[in-house]
Formats: structure tokens, C-alpha cells, sequence
DNA sequence: TCCATCATTCATTCCAAGTGAATACTGACC
DNA sequence: GGTCAGTATTCACTTGGAATGAATGATGGA
């Protein structure tokens, strides 16, 4: 069974006749005769009576012809739900690291969801190398990452500056310069972490020596530093997200500069409205900031 | 766009290599990566990533998956629901004269209706040439009529004997003999009617001559004989039907003998599930009496 | 690094869809 | 009642597109 024979079915089944069926089909009568008789016989069924000039609908035909009908509007459907310039749909797989999925990004996404309706949004977290390898293997569409990548398959776009706070319990001495860091134990996320380097990398300047726990939660590093074991760096974001209550201390140096997070996706194809929507409002986002 | 090409990207999209799909497909893997190259080309979207080794399916694709499965299940359905070996379903259109239709016919399509819920059946009264001729010319497909019709295309069987009685109103004088007819205004449906055909020659046999006046509904008919205006002659069934508050009486003669009707349906094809089984229950119903 | 495996390209083969003339038939019209 | 326009169908033929098989390039694992 083709979806030819089908659609000449149909302009049989609908005009009740081989002859004009064959000029709207742009074929010749014995064409059409042919190819129904060929579908009659895979169907082991008469589809039409024949007697006289033009033809009739059998009772099995009848049937048939309403899943002809039904098969030929899902095969448009299906190339009208696929075209590239409709409007987006369909799912859309995006990441990120861990600060920005629970601090900038669900304004984000909420608004993106009631704007387009029909795009199935799915969304994970991970490190930044673990989201461009996602990218590069179409496990995700696009994330959102610190680092500023150059891989030549990739497209990428500023979507926030994110200011960087050293964190301290409120009880614990204050943090006047890089110097009253030396000794205190530092929770950071596990590398490969940009916030870390970062802070390694200011360290190293000055000289200050001090130990580096690796945790890979942001709830948990909060913890520990509200507990007053120790400080860490975080996203401005995240220390507004857990400040109240939790008595910590933020202080801001300019030595700590502010990091770009950067949206990153696929530079192949282009064929993908639901993807584009969605740079677009980052894009978008940022310029009105 | 064809079947052929939505299998092969189905098989494709399922496997995830074009290599097992060609095997699965017994065809060479070159043809699946044409005539997917084709489908592709049609819809103006790549339905899948090429990078390394095996493919993966891009967003479009698996938007176009999900109509590849409904439309592919959907001409199995429509394989299913055609097979003339399969349960009966669809459109049956049955015809019949007035007096089976409104005392012999209801209990039968009740039964029908009930036995075989899937089949919709239409229904219609006409006279006998009438209901012939609908179905030679397939607008009915099977009707009850009280003539042994003998043409070519045409299989018959017994539906029931319809015994004929004579009617009159009960305050009018009784009618012992055919003489007693002699000059009283008769009812009967227009010609061609047997019943009709069946009074007239008996009192031309007996040499009695009566007007008769073209009624084509029984419920005038009865209006008219109950009102005491003449006579008729009906089916037993309808006679039952209207007795009780008309004030009618019937009398029977046994030259006025039981007239047989048929089912009768086009002898054609025979892949029609539901008429089978309705000529199959007639078939029953009249053996059991 | 080599090698097995994969998708793809290309020239070729082959089959089924399409063609066009001939035929038989029907229904309408004179 | 006979003619004729219009119908579906059959048949031999052509053709376009699907299928093939070998060659190529690329990839990932050993």
C-alpha cells in the first residue's frame, strides 16, 4: 500500500469517476484503473462496483475511504508540524550549570513556556564540560554555561553577568581583605568549575594559601558556611536566594571579577523554530538589561 | 512522500543506524540513506544528525516520528477494518415495503443491532420496484420485498409467510363471501403492489367488481376503513398492529393465500461481512419457525 | 596506529508506475 | 431504435525512480 494509491482512491472515491479522477491527478484513466486494482488486490476487497459507466463505492470501500481521508490529512500534518518556518513546537532540551538553573534561569523559563505553549521544554543540570559534551552529542539543544567556549560547532551568546560574593557565616570574623582568607577552609563545586578557578587563581596572586573542599551542592556548600566551617564564592544570585535566615555575610572585591554566563548551542542545521524562539529571548533579554 | 519512505525512517529512527535498518528493511544500506535523503528533501528539514558513526534523530525528526507511527498504524487499522474475513462493521443499508417495516422488520434490526453494534445500519421504506432498483443501482443493500423476484444479479431467501385479511369496520355489514364486496369502495397501495395484484384477481375470478382507490400509507388506509368509508385487504402483522381501538374486523378466505416475503441482495462480491450476517440471521430467524 | 564498521556517493540494473491506442460497454439524445 | 459521446478496461510499450553493489571517506575502538 503507497499513499498514491491511496490519494487516487480518494479522487475516485470522491468524484466517482476514473475519467476525471485521472485529469486531477494529471494521469491517464488506465493508470488509475491499474493502481486500484492493484489496491483492491492487497485489501482482498472490492473497492468499488462496477457496472455501467462510472463507478460506485462498495460498503468496504466506504470504510477504507474513511481512513484514506484520515491518512492523507495526518501526512500533512506531519510536513506542516516539521516545517522550519512554522511557529515552535516540539520538544526542547536545554541545561545548565547548577547557579544559574536555581537562581536567573526560571524567570526565564517560565516566560519562554507562556509564550510558546507548545514547545515541550525538558531541562537538566550538570558541569559546564558535561553540558557541551551533551550538546555535541544531541543529548541537549542548548545550555547555559560560565565559560566562555570556542568550539568551532558551537553558537553562543552573553545571557547574564554574574557578580561573584565571598560568603561567611555572620559569627565568624569579618573578611576584610584576601589576607584573612588564609587558613579558612573553602567549600567550592568539584572541578571543572570557573567560580573556582577564579578564586584559585586570586589565591595564587596574593599568595594566600588555604584548603579547598570540593561539595556539588549549593544547599549543602550554604550550609557549611552558615554552620561557620568555613567561607566559598558564589553567584551573586545564589547568596540572594539563601541569605535570609541563614546569617550569612557577603563581601564583594573587585579583584573577583564578574563572570559571563553564556547560552551555547549547535551552529548546524538552523532548521529548528523552537531553538531559535529561544535565543532569540535570550537575546533578547540581555539587550533590554 | 510514500509509505515505503516512512518505514524506512521509522525502522531508521527505532534502530538508530541506517546499517540495521537495512538489514531489518532487506534492502542495501545505500537505498535507506536515498530515499531518507528524499524524505528529507520533501520536507525541507533534516529528520536526522550525521556526525561519526550511526544517526540521531534531530527535534524535526522525532516530531515527525510521532506522525510516522500514527499514520503507519493507521493503514493497518485500515488493512484490518476492510478484511472481509473480519467481525461485521461499517454501513449497511437495508430497504424494505411499508408492511414489513412496521411489523416484522423492527424485532429483526433491533436484533441485528444488537448482536452486531458496529455495523451503522440505514434504513428505508420504498416500494418494491423502488427498492429494486436501489439496489441494483447500490443505494441500498438488501431489502424485504413481498414479490419472488427472479433477476440475474439478484440472490434471494424466504423472510416470513404474511398471511392477508380482509378489513372492515366493525359497525359496517360483515362480509361472509367474495359477493359481499360487490360495489364497496376499496384501499389499497398503488400499483405495483402484490396484495393489490392478489385482491384484484380474485374478484375477477369471481367476477366482482369494486373501485379501488390509491392509498400509499397504511395509516390512512386504516383511518379510511375504520371510518367505515369501504374496505381493504393487509398483512396480517398490520392488521394486528392497528386492531385493538379502530374497531376493525378482519376476515380471512383461504383463496386470498399467504403471500411470501423475501430478502433479497446483490450476489455480487460476498466480501461484505455485515450483509452476510444479516442474510445469515434471516436465514436463521425463518428456519427456527 | 590499524582495522572494523559505518554512512554516503555513484554508475548501473531493474521493476513498477505511467502511457497511449484499441476495445467493449453504457446511457443519453435525436 | 439507432447513433454517438463518454465510460472503464485491457494490453503492449516506455520511462522514471527505486534498488543494487562496489568504491570512498570518516569514525571510534583495540
Amino acid at each position: 500500500m503507497e499513499l498514491a494509491q491511496i490519494r487516487m482512491f480518494k479522487t475516485v472515491a470522491n468524484l466517482g469517476s476514473v475519467a476525471q479522477a485521472s485529469v486531477a491527478l494529471h494521469c491517464v484513466p488506465s493508470n488509475v484503473t491499474a493502481r486500484i486494482k492493484a489496491l483492491e488486490a492487497e485489501l482482498k476487497v472490492s473497492l468499488f462496483y462496477r457496472q455501467g459507466r462510472g463507478l460506485c463505492i462498495t460498503p468496504a470501500g466506504e470504510v477504507f475511504l474513511t481512513y484514506a481521508e484520515k491518512i492523507l490529512a495526518l501526512t500533512e500534518e506531519a510536513k506542516r508540524a516539521v516545517d522550519p518556518t512554522s511557529e515552535p513546537s516540539g520538544p526542547l532540551r536545554i541545561g545548565a550549570i547548577e547557579s544559574s538553573a536555581t537562581s536567573r534561569l526560571p524567570p526565564m523559563l517560565t516566560k519562554f513556556h507562556a509564550q510558546y505553549p507548545n514547545v515541550e521544554l525538558q531541562f537538566k543540570t550538570g558541569t559546564w564540560s558535561q553540558l557541551v559534551d551533551d550538546i555535541q552529542h544531541h543529548r541537549l539543544d542548548g545550555a547555559i554555561v560560565a565559560v566562555n567556549i570556542d568550539r568551532p560547532f558551537l553558537d553562543n551568546t552573553t545571557f547574564f553577568n554574574e557578580d561573584l560574593v565571598l560568603i561567611s557565616s555572620a559569627s565568624a570574623d569579618p573578611i576584610k581583605s584576601v589576607k584573612d582568607i588564609e587558613g579558612k577552609a573553602i567549600f567550592m563545586w568539584p572541578e571543572p568549575c570557573p567560580y573556582r578557578a577564579a578564586l584559585a587563581t586570586w589565591l595564587n596572586q596574593n599568595k594566600v594559601k588555604a584548603p579547598i573542599t570540593s561539595i556539588a551542592s549549593y544547599g549543602t556548600i550554604i550550609g557549611c558556611v552558615s554552620a561557620g566551617s568555613g567561607i566559598s564564592l558564589v553567584p551573586k544570585g545564589v547568596y540572594e536566594q539563601y541569605q535570609s535566615g541563614m546569617g550569612l555575610v557577603g563581601y564583594e572585591f573587585e579583584e573577583l571579577v564578574t563572570i559571563e554566563n553564556r547560552f551555547i548551542w549547535r551552529n548546524d542545521g538552523g532548521q529548528f523554530p523552537a531553538l531559535d524562539a529561544f535565543t532569540q529571548m535570550i537575546k533578547q533579554n540581555n539587550h533590554g538589561e
